[in-house]
RNA sequence: AGGGCUAUCGCCAAACGGUAAGGCAACGGACUCUGACUCCGUCAUUUCAAGGUUCGAAUCCUUGUAGCCCUGCCA
């Protein structure tokens, strides 16, 4: 190991571009299209983009590429933004549209026309398929391909005023019809479309297609690196075709990395639609899903979602990471900066016997053992608690060191006691578990230096708060996959909710949440959801793999 | 006439001809007022395969194999 840490191959080519002077400031952008939520994906180009330009003292833009009105709604714009914003990419006041520049384009369309590199041509769709060939044959010539210049831009100008309907005609740059890669095949460039666009109206009815758009978006801002997905690879030959045929000074270069994605998580802007059009989840932030307005409800923090990218690092080989390297970071995050509370959710009764019937002590109790900045808050006590169900057991098996007949254990920042017995009903059922305690352990520990093993968290029968909490399970199988293309179904958990409702919390807290199993349950770690403000979410700090948690807001 | 890309531990991922980093997960053990956290230890004689070049190859060459992407007037 040296002392310069690895870089990744993204900051390769940006190191040798800056060496080699083919630029001298570094400048990315972020361009989504305004048709659905961000998910855990966009995540990673918005933080790759954000943390380069943040590296190399360069520049981030916002951008919305919006040059098809037939898919975008402003919907989607406002909370593109705000998952942008809450993520903590400053854009500062680089936001744009690619529809901003539709003149500018369009001259660079006429440009290309007066070099002869794009025609318009009079083929339908299914017509320009056919003479595309296929991808063993090459395409044939387009028939309109021997337009002259002038009757090229007029016909271009025509279809700009709207002599023509959807589909009659289109521009298509002059390039090589039996190049291999089929993109390079004279690509449409644009197209007609008789709509109302979002932010332009119906100032065009033509509108520029992705693969000619984009690169001139980004060589009006000033873009440096065009980083995009391993699917545009193809098209990168094209991107550079056309800012070369623009003669752009200081041409943008597009480089591909690997997308994210989850285990066992629906990922997709597609197959998240569709749960959310058939109702199978919630909506867009269901907990279950991994838009990043989900992960926020759910408890995420932007640092975690940070970490978590970083950590899963940028290449070009196709991955999926683990869905528990995401708890770990959320766990990472969270674990000296949330309060910790405590909540029973699959209560049972502790009644200490020697405990003066009547009374009740406030106890303090640290928010954070970890972080003492956090304060700490008096907690109710009384001769009857709830603890964990399975924090007892009437025959222990070896190393169980919490309630069972004969043994000690402390309540978490109140007292030793020792458990002497339980009730049952008819059928077997642990009803009470009876105890005794020591006052002079108050506080938790013991004057005599006697130690007890078992540490197990209570809440005060009195005065706990009831509450329902839902536990989700993720929604995909971990072997079946997400989506069946033959018949075109999703394979959906059919338990993937299940609802607990006699959870008991400390009072002050209106719901709580949980993961599944014992050791999880033990670790109170909250934290808040930030939706409404309202502590509604709270996340332990072991979030189980396939089961995750929410919490449903108090109901009364 | 098909083209492009990728292959390193269960999962990510370094290594750029000098003798396989690191993280997650897992597994031991110590510690502990949360069976968490923390700590300490284990975890690729080998890099998709087979040949070749070289003193030396995950890295270069050859030939294969596997996976992904491309035939929208989507992005």
């Amino acid at each position: 190991m040296g002392e310069t840490e690895s870089r990744n191959f993204i900051e390769q080519i940006i190191d040798k571009d800056l060496a080699d002077g083919v630029y001298d400031t570094v400048h990315t952008r972020f361009p989504p299209e305004p048709n659905g939520y961000l998910h855990i994906g966009h995540a990673k180009s918005i933080l790759l983009n954000y943390g380069l330009a943040k590296k190399y003292h360069g520049k981030f833009n916002m951008r919305f590429d919006d040059t098809n009105p037939t898919k975008e709604d402003v919907e989607f714009v406002e909370s593109i933004k705000e998952d942008i914003q809450w993520l903590g990419a400053d854009w500062e006041d680089r936001l744009f549209f690619a529809s901003d520049y539709f003149e500018q384009m369009y001259e660079a369309a006429v440009k290309l026309i007066r070099k002869g590199k794009a025609y318009v041509s009079d083929l339908t769709a299914e017509q320009i398929r056919e003479y595309r060939g296929t991808l063993t044959e090459p395409g044939r010539d387009d028939p309109c391909n021997g337009r002259s210049t002038e009757e090229n831009l007029k016909l271009f100008e025509e279809m700009r005023e709207g002599k023509y309907a959807d589909g009659e005609k289109v521009l298509r740059a002059r390039i090589d019809m039996a190049s291999p890669n089929i993109n390079m095949r004279d690509p449409v460039i644009y197209r007609v479309a008789h709509m109302t666009h979002h932010n332009t109206g119906d100032q065009w009815c033509i509108y520029p297609m992705y693969d000619f758009a984009h690169p001139i978006e980004d060589a009006i801002e000033g873009i440096t690196h065009s980083i995009c997905t391993l699917e545009f690879e193809d098209h990168r030959p094209l991107y550079d075709w056309v800012v070369r045929e623009l003669e752009y000074p200081c041409p943008p270069k597009q480089i591909e990395f690997a997308k994210l994605y989850l285990k066992n998580v629906v990922t997709g802007k597609r197959y998240i639609k569709k749960l959310v059009q058939e109702g199978i989840v919630d909506g867009w932030d269901d907990p279950r899903l991994v838009s990043i307005a989900a992960l926020r409800r759910r408890g995420f923090t932007p640092e975690s979602i940070k970490m978590f990218v970083e950590l899963c690092g940028v290449s070009k080989a196709h991955s999926t990471a683990d869905y528990a390297m995401l708890e770990y970071c959320i766990r990472e995050d969270l674990k000296t900066k949330a309060p910790r509370m405590m909540a029973v959710l699959d209560p049972v009764k502790l009644i200490i016997d020697n405990y003066p019937e009547g009374q009740t002590e406030m106890l303090p109790v640290g928010n954070n053992p970890e972080n003492e900045a956090l304060g700490s808050r008096k907690v109710p006590f009384g001769r009857e608690l709830y603890i964990e169900r399975e924090d007892f057991m009437e025959e222990p098996p070896k190393k169980y060191f919490r309630m069972f007949p004969g043994n000690e254990v402390r309540l978490m920042n109140a007292y030793f006691v020792k458990c002497t017995g339980c009730v049952k009903d008819a059928d077997g059922i642990v009803t009470e578990v009876h105890c005794t305690y020591d006052p002079a352990s108050k506080g938790g520990n013991s004057p005599d230096g006697r130690k007890v093993k078992g540490t197990i968290h209570w809440v005060a029968a009195q005065t706990a708060v009831s509450a329902e909490v839902r536990l989700y399970e993720n929604i995909v199988d971990e072997e079946k996959g997400v989506y069946n293309a033959s018949d075109g179904s999703l394979n959906l958990n059919p338990n993937s909710l299940t609802v607990l409702k006699n959870c008991r919390l400390e009072p002050g807290l209106s719901c709580a949440v949980s993961p599944d199993r014992f050791q999880f349950v033990r670790q109170g770690f909250f934290c808040v959801d930030a939706r409404d403000s309202r502590p509604d979410a709270l996340v332990f700090n072991r979030i189980v793999s396939l089961k995750s948690s929410f919490v449903l807001p108090k109901s009364n």
